[in-house]
DNA sequence: AATGAATGAGAATTCATTCAT
DNA sequence: CATGAATGAATTCTCATTCAT
């Protein structure tokens, strides 16, 4: 099976009809003087923005982006469903929050886990254990990357693939430098390998989460796709 | 061992709430006295419900399943709405018949091309050649499964997953019967490995489809991630 | 009282937010093969855009732009909400419609009308009787200006504007034609005039129009009127 | 003789469906303990009830009433939406009661500025003036009327038509006294000649209003259509 | 069998109004 | 008194599906 994913970026004419929307994404951080009432035991209830987030989160790695209605996230927030529209442009914004709140945060995570570590090995297998959620507190993260980086091909093209990019280079960087020292085959490109790793990272992952794996297993897997690729990517 | 391919199955209360039920979820083959009219000559009015399955899988795989219409599919079937009806119980049922009768067919040709070569060199290398749709012209029945397989969790988990099960299945066999004749490492689950693979190749795939790369570059691509995964999985 | 109706093109920041709609004004003529349902028996339901228009017309006169639902107008036309949609882009589009319909339609018979008179005099009488809906079936097409010209600022300023003041540009061009020929006094200018007169009537059919005052007293109100103007702008 | 003032009254039966009744149409001037806290002392906080409807006045007259939100008008106001509902009943409310605080004064302006006019000629001139908001700062006050007017059946007729029957009964009277003295011809009738040059000094206003005209082009437009219509009126 | 105009249930979104702070 | 976040009823519009021709 060739394929291809729910894509990245617009692949010649695809989903259009609409060629504006979301031309201001930011906006909307929280509906004017939060702060007071936010953040109200300094745990619980942290904010309504978050709330929302979560709640979508959720439904939307149950049913998917198209099958999901507002009025379920609103109800899975607890609030009404005009709520929503307080804190997001609409619908297609809270997935595209999702992503730009999360997915910034993984790369930020895996950006500075990368530098701590010295030699490619290591560098690999933190890649890997943060990828499956193996990491910290990485689980929900990145359970809400693999499984929403799916739902719409539209919106994700337009606003994930510059951070899914990012990540992307991120990896390759890893090989890079694996190449460079000597850790590395040479005769494979980094990018290739930093695709093929995080494909391959992404299914055991997608299955785990559809599946319901619990993580013994999922470090297992982990483990072993760590030393394949360790081995197979290996100067010889 | 690990990952016990916990294949695509409805993890536990997905997507319910819709009351509406699936009477009869199962297939329709033909509405209606098919089979007499169907393949008439062998020629002229071909079959329609041919020219509508086609029509759906370019439609389905530029757009997916969701934010395709009806409607695009019957212009581009060539025939008015109401035809779909004739064959087909309803939009769902499109998607679902691709998948049963279309992958069944890509699995087979997988089956029977893995049955041919003798040693797991080959067979990994005819697999990758499939995935990557450089073996035939299955490439767009090929992103259909990809790009659907994510956006809809009632319908493809439902009828995809089975099928994308037995896809995984037969790589599974493969590894395994590398391991069985000694020339794939026994520390490593076939079906990590199948799942592995397939990701791997996935994500390729989709890096190609959205860069508007050429097919040489796949091929470049293709070669790289099978050598680096003969060398990973390799016994040593 | 000083004032402004409710305008006639964008004056400064008017009910802006929606920048684009309408783009393409025309479209939707009828979807698709009309001609062999349509103009049924000749005469009685003879096309479904034009029974939507009839009764958008009838509702929008009675309870104006904002306060009519779409559904009401469905309703009045005997159709279903969604057919509405059929022919017009949206409510909008049906409110626009029956400018660019019915007011070149009066349009034209205007400027005919003018034509066919040679004398300022009789001109004057043409316009102030088609104004007020007492020329042959003028009648409708008199109130649709009258009562519709004033619901929706936003559209009417955006798409009846151009139409308006072809309207006022051929009713200055009468009193210049009077100027010219001696007729009228050159101290004021026509199209001062033009607005004036054109407002004067539109009061008198306003009032008439809501009061449902009969043709009679309106006939009068024209004579009066016409009277008035003729021997206000007589050269002296 | 002509035209009994149809009035603006609702024409038979005008927007019925909305058996949401009118329980109260009446007014509310403050509720709650108002006469206290308002025109506290001539100074600060003048009234938050003036800076409302003054700020409303400046709304409604540039994007009538339906397209004006309530949080616009509480903006206008620099007070929360919330305040405005302490203040008046509804959005309706605030609408209703500039008809009844405001016009009721500018039609005591009117009637005074006529009185002490003692000649028709001059009456005219001054009515001319004064609604062409040439006389003082009345011109958004006008503009509300005459844009709103147009656009809700239902308030206006209820509310603003009784009060603009009063405007053009006044407007009518000096017509009369025209004729009683014997400035005026006999031939027309008051009410005719009222509406009509209520309607053609609204059509200028509305031009000079949509041009963006300056005032001094506007004091021309008022001399030349008083001009005509002292002449057109004149006993001969 | 085929057509495509018509249908109407269903979904997103808006915004007047309320009420806890 | 004020505030403005929250609410949810109401409305427009879409599009799968039906059915008369």
């Amino acid at each position: 099976m060739a394929n291809s994913e729910p894509s990245f970026s617009p692949p010649a004419g695809t989903e259009a009809s609409d060629g504006e929307a979301h031309e201001e994404a930011q906006r909307v951080v929280a509906p004017r003087k939060r702060a007071r009432t936010s953040r109200r035991t300094a745990s619980g209830n942290t904010d309504k923005r978050e709330r929302i987030l979560k709640a979508a989160i959720r439904v939307f790695a149950r049913k998917g982006f198209y099958s999901t209605r507002v009025s379920e996230i609103a109800k899975a927030a607890g609030v009404a469903d005009g709520t929503i529209y307080l804190y997001f442009k609409n619908k297609d914004d809270v997935l595209i929050s999702i992503f730009q709140d999360r997915i910034s945060k993984l790369l930020e995570v895996l950006t500075e886990a990368v530098a701590q570590k010295s030699n490619f090995e290591e560098k690999l297998r933190v890649v890997v254990d943060l990828q499956l959620g193996l990491l910290d507190g990485s689980r929900e993260l990145a359970e809400v990357v693999t499984v929403n980086l799916r739902q719409s091909s539209r919106l994700l093209k337009q606003f994930g693939a510059p951070l899914f990019g990012k990540y992307l280079e991120t990896l390759a960087r890893v090989f890079e430098e694996g190449q460079e020292n000597g850790a590395v085959r040479q005769d494979v490109s980094p990018r290739v390998l930093a695709r093929a790793l995080w494909g391959a990272l992404d299914a055991i992952a997608l299955g785990w989460a559809l599946g319901g794996g619990d993580e013994q297993m999922m470090r297992r897997s982990a483990q072993q796709v760590a030393a394949t690729f360790l081995d197979g990517v290996r100067t010889r």
